[in-house]
DNA sequence: GTCACTGCAAACCCTTTGCAACTCA
DNA sequence: TGAGTTGCAAAGGGTTTGCAGTGAC
């Protein structure tokens, strides 16, 4: 993605969001990130630009972040929460073997999904979303 | 379910599991809840029967069960882990305002993903299993 | 009798929180 | 200036671990 920091300077502003370098770093650490990192990583990603930051400000940023719905939290079982920006509609890969998690896009199958749940309601539950998490192996390692 | 604890015992034989009575306990209390307990609840629940149990042998009993592959873990976001007795396949309903976690069985949906995903490979990953999170608000509530 | 299992409590680790200092607007 | 943010360090809370004692087979 590579997004410059002008542009999450004015996502920043939209957001009614004070503009820090802490919030700029961030932000733009994980879009410019491929992985799903988790706070840590991040943190140890950052610190590296910004040496004057604390972990606990990561979380807080991140979580606002969240609450303002420009970042997602992936929690994969029995590991620590990942962090991923809100991009198109997409889906993950999770390896059985790894903690490593892939997004997968596939606007047909989400279409497929989409389109089944709207036409078969759920008795006593309105949808609003859905995410097909899908488990397996990586079987050609690279280029990540 | 109701498991009868004569069934529960051979499952545990079956496993080449020793049969202990908290062992027993704790799979009867899993598979007669309807709901997706918490190793807290769980334990709490367990004590009315067995009093003398510890919390991290509750912990320690699940996770042999989910290594075993009778047990599942389901984490979501923000929450801490909950346990489900591994049944016929199925989803899970999450619910936006609160912890709650319905199951879903719906094996005409499952069906078409897992023959769309068949059909469709996916380059460097070899799919083995899936699982569709619905995200979304109870509307109904009642009968649980 | 042996070896796996349990109880207990401490340790662990990720995440949150309280508060004083700071800084963006 | 002052409301919102950050740094720091301590607290929190779920889960794991080490070890001595116990119990299933």
């Amino acid at each position: 993605m590579m997004m410059t920091p002008e542009l999450i300077r004015k996502k920043l502003k939209e957001l009614n969001l004070k503009v820090t370098p802490q919030r700029v770093v961030i932000l733009k650490t994980l879009a410019d990130n491929k992985s799903h990192p988790t706070a840590e990583e991040i943190y140890r990603e950052v610190i590296k630009k910004q040496p004057n930051i604390a972990v606990g400000t990561v979380y807080n940023i991140l979580e606002t972040y969240v609450n303002r719905g420009i970042v997602e939290k992936i929690s994969s079982i029995g590991d620590k929460m990942r962090y991923d920006v809100v991009s198109e509609d997409h889906h993950h890969l999770f390896s059985k073997n790894s903690d490593e998690i892939e997004d997968y896009f596939n606007v047909e199958l989400a279409g497929i999904i989409g389109r089944y749940l709207e036409v078969n309601e759920i008795p006593g539950f309105k949808v609003e979303g859905f995410k097909l998490n899908i488990s397996g192996e990586f079987t050609k390692r690279g280029k990540n």
